[in-house]
DNA sequence: ACCGAAACGAGAGCACTGCTCTTGCTTTCT
DNA sequence: AGAAAGCAAGAGCAGTGCTCTCGTTTCGGT
């Protein structure tokens, strides 16, 4: 959605009008299933819909996506790249100013990941929620679905240079560390399983809770949603990145 | 599921043949349903085929459910009084044997769940995967699904009870002391703000970690997922119920 | 024991979906 | 300039949830 006008200009040079109306409508069809999206929920995204919108006829959308499955997963990496990209920001503004505040740069990205799933809450589902059923992301997928863990990965790092120990120590499984030592010769960082197991489980757990609000598991029982999960992301923090004056167990 | 059959024969003594042959349909249909939710995920149950499997015409249905998502519905609370019953009888076990062992109560109740997302992934997709859009859940699913979170709540009060407080207290934000009183006044029990927020944040991290690897997105990451869930159990047990002993922030 | 009422299954049908195939037309490449 | 590739349109297929009507079967009150 960012960078779709550029694409078409830059087609616009390199090769004819007919390239260039092609990326145009590319991008006016995944406009128009994102809206659908955002008001119907992933599931109900609707070819001959998007079809009638743009005052064609059902058949010539296949020229642009080979099917339904293909249109939601490009609008799958365009989400999880939004979600990338708004979380490196997160936390790039804190990092600048002090790289080492690990417990900041992680409510902030906490906070951002936050505010993205409450204003595009279908988006969210689409990236977390429940997988549509016979459908396997294919492999360009992966890579911007890997930009958020990196983020996370980084603080991990940063808060292992400082020797941080979460405040209850993981008992790493056998197996694990291969595991582990998989990701950190792929993302390039270093720090300890203990470290980086517990920053796994404050990864699920983050997720939980932006689920559990969206999906209104807290309805008619909180009223502040917000308020409580900015706590929440707080006590996370926290709980892998404890003060060094902190006991641990 | 579990009581299908004493709802069939109870009602051939009440009433008439009729009634007995629609107990027994109707619980037909859930299972074929459930078959269907099993193999193909929550979105894809198909009346048609149901109808087909019982060698009935498609119509013939509505008689029984008077559309999807009553049928949906029915199955969502058989689920949601599956997992409170599972989750009921493994905090039974443990608290018989010593019903201050909070920390034993609580794995064995993520143990449990976990084990049972893990035998019928769709299903706990039903319960707590992204919900059906335009689809909102009706009032008489609201108390199936609070047996699972009495069952947390009624750890949390005997936590309460000892002096338990977590590691990471919460700093409770205004208007949700309010919140928490009413929940305590509903359910009966008597634990603090502090432990009932950290019990909430437990309660999302559980199902997030759950779901994460539901939806595979540890794939490739992780080999032994079940030993990893079950560590993160323990730390999330620890969080919430610290020996009494353990410093706190 | 009977008879009106209610419940039931079958069947046809409606509006809709994703997707395929063929048919002409237009742009691009050589 | 002509062949090749890309394109929109239209018809059509198989499938869906759901509605309505029509005989038949069962039930409940008299």
């Amino acid at each position: 959605m960012l960078s779709f006008r550029c694409d078409a200009r830059y087609a616009a040079l390199v090769t004819g009008v007919r390239a260039r109306v092609r990326a145009e409508l590319t991008a006016e069809i995944k406009a128009i299933a994102r809206r659908q999206i955002a008001e119907d929920g992933p599931a109900n995204i609707n070819l001959r819909a998007i079809a009638r919108e743009l005052g064609m006829v059902s058949s010539a959308i296949y020229r642009y996506f080979a099917s339904r499955d293909e249109l939601l997963t490009a609008l799958l990496v365009d989400a999880y790249n939004d979600l990338g990209e708004i979380t490196e920001r997160a936390d790039a503004a804190v990092a600048e100013v002090d790289p080492t505040d690990v417990e900041g740069r992680f409510v902030a990205v906490a906070t951002a990941a936050y505010a993205w799933a409450r204003a595009e809450p279908n988006q969210y589902l689409l990236l977390f929620g429940t997988p549509v059923p016979g459908y396997s992301a294919p492999t360009d997928t992966v890579a911007p679905a890997t930009r958020f863990t990196s983020v996370l990965l980084r603080i991990l790092d940063e808060a292992g240079r400082l020797g941080a120990r979460p405040v209850v120590v993981p008992a790493v499984p056998p197996g694990v560390p291969d595991d582990l030592q998989r990701v950190r010769d792929l993302t390039a960082t270093a720090a300890s399983d203990e470290l980086m197991l517990a920053g796994m489980q404050v990864w699920t757990a983050l997720f939980g809770a932006i689920s559990f609000i969206l999906n209104g598991q807290f309805r008619n029982v909180i009223g502040d949603v917000d308020a409580m999960f900015a706590e929440f992301a707080r006590m996370l923090a926290r709980q892998v990145f404890p003060h060094e004056s902190d006991a641990r167990r």
